[in-house]
RNA sequence: GCAGGAGUGGCGGAAUGGCAGACGCAUCAGACUCAAAAUCUGACGUAGGUGACUAUGUGUGGGUUCAAGUCCCAUCUCCUGCACCA
């Protein structure tokens, strides 16, 4: 009677072994591979089994490229600033410092039931000094290259995380960490000048090996447009309104002008009769969320009293406000073509506008427009001299013509905006500058780094659009580091993506005291190979990072300017009905007892086995047991082959080149889900070719021993010391390789078919020529054939079709 | 509204244009057992037939092809992202 499969023995030896023997060793000559996980942010909650999923990708990637040879980066660290940590710590009573460690140990050591090579000497953290200080290092030399600046302007404003927000964290106008509808408020803010990098984040989205949804995310956000800004004048004075518009064709066709309620000509322009309409249309609108605003789909406007005069034929034009006009976006103002234009159709209507179509649609004109005719397909007319010319073409010779003129000038916008990059909460990195009235805002010498984040008694958010930092008056009042005299702390800190956005950076050489990355570490194991974590980064953490790395790279600090070649989203691990887990639905499921109970192999295996890795799956705990069946069977017939230990047979040798081939191929293009279901077809396989001679031959069990180690280590490690290698590491043994001709068949079963329906098989050489194979699939189909024979097809080793009316 | 992804048994899912449903879960039957669990063997899309078998079948409707889950056109549903960006 065979040793039964005993997981927890099993685990708790090569645990054990491991630790004292790591199986992932520099030895200077290995090439390096850098397999990256999203750091997790310290939370209360601990792991469910959907980041275990994320872990596991990245482990068995990793432990496939150190079977192939190289030495890995394979680290782990903690996003430990920021407000997920500072709100846990409000909520049960805590100092931030001291919720955030407890939660750091207790999700390291769930982090170790994984078995994940993680090299916990590279360790980081992002609210210790040592690496903090290298967060600031890298804001100051962003405000020594006028990248970092500050101004006073709206912005958006959670109420509740009592915070000031990037745009990238307003979702939907609400708050994408507590969903509360985000309000505006006037702050003095810094912020990063992250629109100077547009241009090149855009156009090096080509040189990454990332899913396509990604990049498209980046491109949509970044937002590039090419047009057209033209100056009119309002009537009667020599002030002029600049608009942007991407349809300068369309200009003939221009019948009012809209200026968003922010504009700052908006009160000017109210005559006596329209004053106390326009400042209570700008009250109103200033008074309106985020999301009100999205929701209101009617539009609504005020007429100024003011007109302004169209640069190309003296046109005199009505200007009205509306808030479906941003401010923040062109110049606040736009041009309105209602024939071709959606929303200013809309608007036409509501208000009765004149509306002129200057682009003919299907060679006339519209006699009575029910929409906008937004295509730019058409000849031009009721154009002046531009009559008879194609609106494709003129669209884009527009922009220089009107240069030419002196009526505008050829532009491009964005609808990136730069980066709100200041907090008024306490659990994040100081801002390191200092405030003095004759020398303003000078940042704190970079020798004096970090600057120490001050212990407090109150770190509550104050709500005021101040900082709680604010409150420690001995720590902000200070010198000034230019001319020493009296001056104040900045008190804002940090946004939570500032650490996350170079900590990659920081594991190859995570002791430094010297530099953010040595020279000599950077060039030897950086850029990042591979990066494996969840789609909700696609325009937060990922443009944050290649922003940061782009900077990096321009004041020499490293030598690339894309910080990930290649990116992997997996998918999300929801509860039932494809609902996501939380505390609060109640459906968490946590792998503390799966891990007990079935074991790490199996767990890993299941992760795996739930469905293709780039998407969502939904968790049921029921199907583990199929992988610990599959374990406890591959167990079985490995300890009695290794005691039977038979000679290989043809079968075995076919088998075993086959399951090599299989594996790899579907490893390497992240089927890992279809990797674990190969083991097991090749596993019960392998059970009925045992059958002859009481198990399969050694290296046919050794190669699957191999091919498993990356997904089940622990197993793999008892087997391979059970086949005589003790002391030997499976782990660095090199990835098995295969030959075609080897996995050939002589005979092979094909399918005979009449006008494409199977109605037979036939077994035949596999290089049987037409002729043997047609006459054998007659045979084979015998009287099913009828009728005239049309055409016979044979294609080797997959099919015979004939045809026959 | 725009862009992307997906629709295959009771369920999760598999199929370089070549025998649809691999692999697994659940279910049912049998073996072992005093019994249960575990394990092993088998059945398992639908309809008809005792049966070998026959017909039918990958959201829906067309098309290309000797051959379509796969390619093309149209259409419906669901999911994700963006959303008054001029």
């Amino acid at each position: 009677m065979a040793e039964a499969y005993n997981h927890k023995l099993i685990e708790k030896k090569w645990r054990a072994n491991w630790e004292k023997n790591p199986v992932n060793v520099d030895d200077g000559k290995k090439p390096k591979y850098y397999c990256l996980d999203m750091f997790p942010y310290p939370s209360g909650n601990g792991l469910h089994v959907g980041h275990w999923r994320g872990y596991v990708i990245s482990d068995v990637w990793s432990r496939y490229k150190m079977q192939q040879g190289y030495y890995l980066i394979h680290p782990m660290g903690w996003d430990a600033f920021g407000l997920p940590a500072e709100n846990y710590a409000i909520k049960m009573g805590v100092h931030p410092a001291k919720s955030t460690a407890e939660n750091v140990a207790n999700i390291k050591k769930q982090i170790n039931e994984i078995a994940a090579i993680y090299d916990w000497d590279r360790e980081v953290n992002t609210t210790d000094p040592e690496f903090y200080k290298w967060t600031q290092w890298i804001f100051v030399k962003m405000f020594k290259a006028g990248l970092a600046y500050q101004k006073e302007m709206p912005i958006n404003w959670c109420p509740s995380c009592k915070t000031g927000l990037a745009n990238e964290e307003v979702v939907n106008g609400r708050c994408e960490r507590c969903g509360a509808e985000v309000t505006k408020k006037n702050l003095n803010q810094w912020m990063l000048k992250i629109t100077n990098y547009a241009d090149r984040l855009l156009a090096d989205l080509d040189k990454l090996d990332w899913p396509e949804k990604v990049k498209k995310m980046q491109t949509d956000w970044i937002g590039k447009s090419y047009g057209a800004e033209v100056d009119f004048t309002v009537e009667n004075t020599d002030r002029k309104i600049t608009v942007y518009t991407t349809r300068p064709d369309t200009l003939y066709g221009a019948t009012f002008m809209v200026l968003a309620p922010e504009h700052a000509m908006a009160k000017d322009l109210a005559t006596d009769e329209t004053r106390a309409d326009v400042e209570k249309y700008i009250y109103d609108a200033s008074m309106k969320s985020n999301v009100d605003r999205l929701q209101d789909k009617e539009k609504t406007g005020v007429f100024t009293g003011s007109y302004a005069i169209n640069p190309l034929n003296q046109a005199k034009i009505p200007i009205w406000l509306s808030d479906y006009v941003l401010a923040d976006y062109g110049t606040g103002a736009i041009m309105c073509v209602p024939a071709h234009d959606d929303r200013d159709f809309e608007f036409a209507k509501k208000f009765h506008i004149p509306i002129i179509q200057v682009i003919a649609k299907d060679g006339k004109e519209i006699e009575d427009m029910k929409e906008a005719y937004t295509e730019a397909n058409g000849t031009m007319i009721n154009s002046g001299e531009w009559n008879g010319m194609e609106s494709a073409v003129l669209k884009k010779e527009a922009p220089l013509i009107i240069e030419k003129k002196g009526y505008g000038r050829k532009t491009t916008n964005y609808k990136l905006r730069d980066w709100v990059f200041s907090r008024q909460r306490y659990w994040g990195e100081p801002i390191p500058i200092v405030h003095c009235e004759k020398c303003g805002p000078v940042p704190v010498p970079e020798e004096e780094l970090p600057l120490l984040l001050p212990e407090v008694e109150k770190y509550q958010p104050t709500g005021t659009g101040e900082s709680p930092l604010a409150d420690i008056t001995d720590w902000v009042n200070t010198t000034c580091p230019c001319c020493g005299g009296p001056a104040k702390r900045e008190t804002n800190t940090m946004p939570q993506w500032a650490g996350s956005s170079w900590y990659f950076l920081r594991y190859v050489d995570n002791k430094n005291k010297e530099a953010l990355v040595s020279k000599e570490k950077a060039d030897k194991y950086l850029p990042v190979d591979m990066y494996i974590g969840g789609v909700e980064h696609a325009v937060l953490h990922l443009l944050y990072s290649r922003f940061y790395t782009k900077f990096l790279y321009d004041i020499g600090a490293v030598d690339f300017d894309e910080p990930f070649v290649k990116l992997f989203n997996q998918g999300m691990i929801t509860g039932k009905n494809g609902i996501k887990m939380s505390k609060s639905k109640g459906n968490v499921v946590s792998p503390d007892d799966l891990v007990r109970d079935y074991g790490c192999d199996s767990l890993r295996l299941y992760e795996l086995f739930v469905g293709p890795p780039e998407l969502d799956s939904e968790w049921d705990d029921r199907g583990i047991d199929g992988v610990y069946r599959f374990l406890n069977r591959f167990w079985k017939m490995a300890v009695s082959s290794i005691e039977a230990n038979p000679q290989p047979t043809k079968e075995m040798i076919k088998l075993r080149h086959r399951m090599v081939y299989d594996i790899t191929t579907r490893l390497e293009s992240f089927s890992l889900n279809t990797v674990v279901s190969g083991f097991m077809e090749y596993n019960n396989k392998m059970i009925e070719l045992s059958k002859q001679q009481g198990g399969i031959d050694k290296e046919t069990l050794e190669t699957a021993v191999i091919l498993l180690s990356p997904f089940a280590p622990h197993i793999a490690a008892e087997l391979w010391e059970r086949l005589g290698h003790e002391g030997e590491n499976v782990f660095t043994v090199g990835w098995p390789e295969y030959e075609e001709d080897a996995m050939k068949d002589d005979e092979i079963e094909i399918a005979v078919q009449i006008n494409g329906k199977t109605k037979a098989t036939v077994s035949l050489a596999a290089d049987a020529d037409k002729d043997t194979a047609v006459a054998k699939a007659k045979e084979a189909l015998g009287s099913k054939l009828s009728g005239n024979i049309v055409k016979e097809i044979y294609v080797p080793g997959r099919i015979i079709n004939i045809v026959a009316k």
